[in-house]
Formats: C-alpha cells, structure tokens, sequence
DNA sequence: TCTTCGTTTGAAAGCGCTTTCATCCAGAGT
DNA sequence: ACTCTGGATGAAAGCGCTTTCAAACGAAGA
C-alpha cells in the first residue's frame, strides 16, 4: 500500500482548520458551513489529498468493501452476476472482494474466513448450504450477509425459484407431447440450485402422472463437455428420451451438440430445454428453448440489499425475482410414436 | 466492519508476553523461540483471535490485497483469468479487489482512481492502452503494476503474442489454399489485444501476397451475436469469403452458427478460425480450430510476478507465454474455383 | 438585557496493530 | 574473570483518520 504523501493534517493546515473538519467536509459534509467546506475542498484538490482507506476503516470501523464468494468465476451466470454486483456497489462507494472455491464446500470455508478476516462490511454469497464452521463463524461475526440463488426461509436473500424453473421447462415438454423425458444436472451434492431444479422436473413429471426412470436422470459437469457427455449417456440407452432438461444452459448446449453430432435433429428427433438463459442461448444453432432466470439482476439486488441493510434503511429483505419461460427452436412435438 | 472482539493485546496478556511479541508471532514467526512461539499460538487459538486487517494495514503500510481492473468480468477469458489470478494470490494471502470498467476508458480511470484510494499493494491491469490521468495516477502513485495480454516493452507484465495469434490462424488458412479471407475483429479502438490480431491476420496476408479489401474486414462486438452479425456481412457481399479469422472465438464461433444457419456447410463450404481456445470451442460442432490463448496462465503468472515483486525476488518482469494453433474440424480445404 | 438553543468548529482520545530502539541474557572469545 | 556478540523480548511511539465532547458564537425568546 503505497503510502499517501499528502495527509489529512496538511490538508487542515492548508485550509486553515483543524484536521476534524477535514474529515467531516469528506464524510458529513453537511455540518459545515458552505464556505469552510468549499475552502477544505479547495484545498484538499490542490494538494491532491487521497484519504487513506486503512486508516478510514480503522478509525471507523467501516472499510466500504464487501466481500463475495461464488462458486466460480468460470460460468457466465456468475460472472455476469459478479460484474452487475460489482457495479451497483461502485455506486454506492462500495468495493467488492471476491473469492471463489470451485464448488468445494471447505474451500467456501475458507474464503469466508479470509475474507472476514480482511474486515469487510458484508458478505454476499451463492446458496446456503456450507459446512457447520463457515455457517458458525457467519453468524458469530455478526456480518451483514446476503445469500442468493438459494436460501433457507427469511434469511436476507436474492432468490430465484429454481424448483420453478426446472417445473416450467418440464411442462413445457409435456405440453409437447413428450413422455420419456430424460433430465442432466449438475452435481447436486453441494448446489442447491441444480438440486431445485431437479425437484421441479421431478415435480412437473409427477404432475402429468409420469415417473423418471433413474435411467433418464444423470449427473454431469456444469459445462458444455458435460451436456454432451451426459446426453451420450442417455442417447446410448435402449429406450432413449425424446427429450431432454439440461439443469443449466451449458448442459443443455452440449445436449444438442452431442445430439447434432450423431445425425439428430433438433427438435425433430430430440428436443431440449435449458435453464439459464444465457446470452448464447439465443444464439445457437437451433435457438434454446430455456428458463430465463435474472442472473445480473440477481446480482444488482444482491448488491443494493447489502447497501440498504449497511445503511438501515428498511425494506424487504428478501426477494424472489421470477424466471419464465423462453419458448425457442430447440423444442418441438414429441416424434410420433414409432 | 464487524469490531472483532479479541485484540492482540489480550492474547499477549493471555500468553504472558508482550503485544509486540505476538504480533511477531503473527507476521515473523522465526524472530521468536520456539516455546514463546508455541504459547502465543495456542493463546491465539484459544480466544479465537483474529488479527484486524485495517489495524495492520494502517500500521504496516501494506494491505495484502492486489487490485485487477479487467474490461469486463463478462466473458470467460477474462473471468477465466481472474480466477486463475484469484486462486494464485490466495495461495500467498493475498485478496483480490475486482474492478471492471466495460470497455470505456474513463471508467477504467475510475476504477483505478478508487482502487488506488482502497490501499491496495499492487495493480494487475489488461492491456495498456488508457488515458494520460489514468497513466499518471499510476505511476505517481508508484504502485508495482502487471499489464497483462499487451503491454509496453520492458513493462512488467505477462503477455501473449496476439499479432503472432492472428498470424498462426491466418496462415493455416492460408495453407488450406484459402485466397479469399475474412477478418471480423471486436472494436480496436480501445483494445490493443484485438488490434494486435487484426496486425497478425494482415500480416500472414502480406507474406503470402494476398491484400485483405476492406470489405472483408469488420468489427463486431466480441460476443456470439457479434460473430453472427459480422459472418452475415461477409456473406452477403458479392464475392464472400471462403475461410473467416474470428478476433476471439465467441466471435468466430458466431460466424459458424450463422453460416449454418444459411445452409453452409462448414468446413466445406466456408473455413473459420478464432483464437482464444475457450473450453466450449473444443465441444461446438464443428470443433473450432483456433489459437490457443493460456488465458488462466496468465492470471497464474501475472498473480505470482505481483507477489515476487511485492517481495522484492528477483526474477523476469515480462514473461511472453506462448501461442498454438490448434487445428479442429472448422477449417478445411478452400472449395474449388467455381 | 439575559438566558437558551442550535449551529459550526476545535481538541484530543483513540481505532488495533507494527516497528524501531533498547534491554537483557547466555554463551563465545581472550 | 571480563568483554563482546547475537538472539529473544519489551516499551513506546506512531500509522492517518474518526468521533465524542466541549467551546464559541449568533440568533431567538423572555
């Protein structure tokens, strides 16, 4: 950290006040009269004053920095997520820290402890299921903490309802006519999210009076390889799925890769669903029928709770942004039977 | 902030020893006996104490935490990076303070302006390009700065060759007997990493007596659509091209979904080439051939150049990393003259 | 005119840690 | 036996800012 040259004092002496009045004309600006503070800021700008941050956070106490954990990094729906958050706290004078642990839940641990450590004001996080210590030492910090994505009842939160989702993009398939549906998520050993949305298809399929024949239901990587390498599973099967639920739009993509790889067309021979939304989604060959679910919004909400909580304001404390259907090319009547 | 309830002092009172002997124990293990050692750590842990991160920064002069102004978090091979970046500085305690400033110069000026303010160690920026009060912040601050993917000669940094990116891909084409080559770019305007490519594609062209009319060369936004877009362009003129160099993947996988989109078959009937190697360029049918860009090495490097340097080791202050092409199923043979 | 109040400013005490500098002591050297 | 050296520890002075608390002042009320 490189050291300040120009300090609060030589500021005050500058202006011809005393070093509180610098500080107030900073933070409180209103308890000065118009002209000691314009005199201060003037100053302050010809000197080229920068407050120190570390000594503003341990005066203080507030370090105007909030801290993130997310999963990854590398998946458009939180980076995108990420940037919208980041920007709506810039707005609010706030900097973001960020950590992300690859979906290991003792990683996630660690990050909230390095990050409490680092003297944040607040802690967003994705979901809500860690490990007993990362959940002690939340609440034993006290921390302002808003989850998103997923979260237990009336904690403050951002949310989307996954089950929802997953329950939309299912009864859209069987409003096709589509009985044999197949369904790949991600890992749902540590992600609520995927876990969500699989109850949904479960729910939808329940709905309609079908079952989920453990066959048609497969865990893969949330990525692109792993959509491909899990409709490979499912295409493979005797009786093969006439349509298939990708748990997150990547899947679903790498669904229909695979797919148009063996020679099938979509939607004809193969209809797929995704959930997310992603930008690409509408832009694939064909276009992907999907969930939309407000990821940078999430994001901005997230962000705006942390300040409204920071600052006492009252509000609600949490919020469910809904998703809804994207009916696009990638899904069709199921074949006639054969 | 949460106020953390135990002090340094009340460990040492705990410990028996002085508050300068904990601190020791804390941050220069190795100045003290193994027994005082010993007896300050199990008091640490058993009041649970936790060292204030503002506290120390303020004392010390040094943060631990770098700073990394990216263009935007929305897109994998920045996001990709940052994650790389993220996990490396984790490794040796340092945190990550995220900016991204979406392509506009002014708002990079921002970033690093609050950045700056924030206290921060060190400063990992992409590209070099910014505007003079940007540049004159950063040295007047005398903060060490990695630029990563472009820098100036002899700056610290951990660059790729984006020139001889676009040359590999373009030659390759070349090679196949390709005469007729499209270019679609992002905006160069504030982006020296595409200019670069763009340098590298007219390059191959020259050396091989080829010219590169304007018409078949745009700039597009470096997204999916963007590619589409620009493909759609280059299609439509009188005499297309028979083989496209994408500035980015996103880009030139674009280009294929439209031109599959019109019917064209690819490689047959048009070639296209990125560079970048996302992950999904492997899976997107055709495979894509591209240039492989170490985007998450770059992040790894730049994260362990910062930390070296913030120790003062020795070594390298610019470290190229290498470019390849890697030929997949996009490109092919030029069709025959018609 | 005298009190009361509100507004604006200053004095000074920290915030919790790091870091000289000084001290103490044991063993090495002579 | 006596100085010298180096390692281990403590005392204390900040790091640059915020924030009570109190003072000073002019205006308003009695």
């Amino acid at each position: 950290m490189a050291r300040n040259r120009i300090r609060l004092s030589e500021v005050a002496r500058e202006a011809g006040v005393s070093p509180a009045t610098v500080s107030r004309a900073i933070s409180q600006p209103d308890l000065l009269s118009p002209e000691t503070l314009a005199r201060v800021r003037r100053a302050a700008d010809h000197l080229g004053y920068r407050p120190d941050a570390a000594a503003r956070a341990l005066a203080s106490g507030r370090s105007m920095t909030i801290g993130a954990v997310m999963p990854t990094l590398d998946n458009a729906i939180f980076s995108k997520a990420l940037q919208a958050m980041q920007a709506q706290l810039a707005e609010d004078g706030y900097q973001l820290l960020v950590a992300s642990h690859d979906y290991s839940k003792a990683a996630e641990a660690e990050c909230i402890r390095t990050l409490l450590a680092r003297g944040i004001d607040g802690l967003i996080l994705v979901g809500a299921e860690r490990i007993a210590e990362a959940a002690q030492l939340l609440t034993q910090s006290g921390l302002p903490v808003v989850m998103t994505w997923c979260a237990p009842d009336g904690a403050p939160s951002v949310l989307v309802d996954n089950e929802h989702a997953g329950l939309l993009a299912t009864r859209h398939l069987i409003g096709l006519g589509h009985r044999r549906i197949g369904v790949i998520t991600g890992a749902t050993r540590f992600n609520d999210r995927q876990r969500g949305r699989y109850r949904g298809v479960r729910l939808a399929l329940e709905e309609a009076g079908l079952t989920l024949p453990p066959a048609l239901a497969c865990e893969q990587a949330t990525t692109l390889a792993g959509g491909r390498m899990g409709c490979a599973q499912l295409l493979d099967l005797a009786e093969p799925p006439t349509a298939i639920v990708g748990g997150i739009d990547l899947i679903a993509i790498g669904c229909m890769v695979e797919a148009q790889a063996r020679g099938l067309a979509i939607p004809a021979d193969l209809s797929v669903a995704g959930i997310d939304d992603l930008d690409m989604s509408a832009h694939v060959s064909p276009s992907l029928t999907t969930v939309h679910v407000p990821t940078a919004r999430i994001g901005t909400e997230a962000a705006r709770m942390m300040v409204a909580t920071l600052r006492d304001e009252p509000g609600p404390t949490t919020l469910t942004l809904p998703v809804d259907l994207i009916v696009r090319r990638s899904t069709g009547p199921a074949p006639a039977r054969g």
